[in-house]
DNA sequence: GCACGGAACTGAACGCTGTCAAGATGATCT
DNA sequence: AGATCATCTTGACAGCGTTCAGTTCCGTGC
């Protein structure tokens, strides 16, 4: 299924090529994996030569981290659609495992995510979508919790609860955690567990002291 | 700096290449980073052809792997060796910095250390270092805390522990968090700061029910 | 209605990569 | 000494990212 038209006589100019080159990376990226993603691959898919995304993206990495930001949209989307699902109480805990499910349902495309993220440095902007997943994040739990922290003690525990759940989210799939999870009761109920028991110590070091 | 003899004529069999080649793979790693970490660069640095490594490695994944599992023998004594350090109380706390700290003195090699953890389905014997180091971390949360948790609360805090270090691991070079650490007064403390975070928003559902 | 400038695209090339088959080498055992 | 066998080299292959000179076509100014 491919997204350009297909009986026209192929015409030279592609039309809106960066998009196309932006679908064919996922499609690529579903099918074969990462590793699998080049360049090359991609104009393949596209039907252009290896040569044209040249026109559109400055690099390989530039396409790539057009991908990632695309990612970190839908990723933003998936959270903000399990918040408005959950009930009041439950926004909180509901939008940490909406975040580490996408993950799972596209691990392919995560996994490009975060790789670009890391390598973040050198490119000032392609965090903009990531930040705004981030931001949403930070006003869940501010509607949770915002009275009883500080700005800094705010601040701190979004960065806490985004690192776990990319923890979590990186890690749930290692085969080591496939007979806790089946004596769990499943995918749920485990990311769930290891999402409650985040504050077990401190909360064991609060009672210690 | 090379490793091995240079005075000889060059022996044509090598005595240690396949320790030769973890070390020149971990010397390209620091030296060049990740993405120059190429078979062939490996070999060049060890000063043997490029075909000479696939006598010692059925892959190139496979010397990954080996240096991957290298890695988390060095990630263990690491935190085996804070562990020594700190004081009775603040054994829990001080191994999760010093996980974090391992990996910011070594971002090229805990990030090969990963892309093998995630891609280790299909390797059943390239955790094994892995979990060693994990259960370094199970035994002490148990010495600190095994008399008030259940086996299924103990296991479950330990891999919410090990998500939350490794997502912080990951993010914590992130620009964004720049002013914040400034703000605070240092990389140690931010990183302290964070894992303090991870309990709050458990601690706060609790309060609300 | 038409030339022309410039953007979009192609095709061929470069040096690099992982991997393999065939041959050279030398340690070891009998 | 001779045979054996793992080890290492040489040379080759396809595929990669990237560049560059050329080709095609669209939009604009006349």
């Amino acid at each position: 299924m491919t997204t350009v038209a297909l009986a026209e006589p192929k015409p030279y100019h592609h039309g809106d090529l960066r998009r196309a080159l932006l679908m064919a990376a996922e499609a690529v990226l579903e099918r074969e994996g990462p590793s699998a993603l080049s360049l090359r691959a991609v104009a393949r898919e596209a039907g252009v030569s290896p040569a044209a995304p040249y026109h559109h993206f400055k690099d390989k990495n530039e396409l790539l981290n057009a991908v990632a930001m695309e990612g970190f949209a839908q990723l933003k989307q998936a959270m903000a659609a399990a918040i408005d699902r959950a009930s009041a109480e439950e926004k909180r805990s509901s939008i940490g495992v909406a975040y580490v499910e996408f993950a799972q349902a596209n691990p392919h495309l995560y996994r490009v995510m975060y790789d670009c993220a890391r390598n973040g440095e050198a490119l000032p902007e392609n965090t903009d979508e990531a930040d705004s997943a981030y931001e949403l994040v930070k006003e869940t739990i501010t509607a949770a919790a915002g009275d009883q922290l500080s700005e800094l003690d705010l601040e701190l525990t979004c960065i806490a609860s985004w690192c776990a759940a990319h923890g979590l989210a990186e890690m749930c799939n290692f085969a080591k955690f496939k007979p806790l999870k089946d004596l769990m009761g499943g995918e749920r109920a485990f990311l769930q567990g290891v999402l409650d028991h985040l504050g077990v110590m401190s909360r064991i070091k609060t009672e210690l002291r």
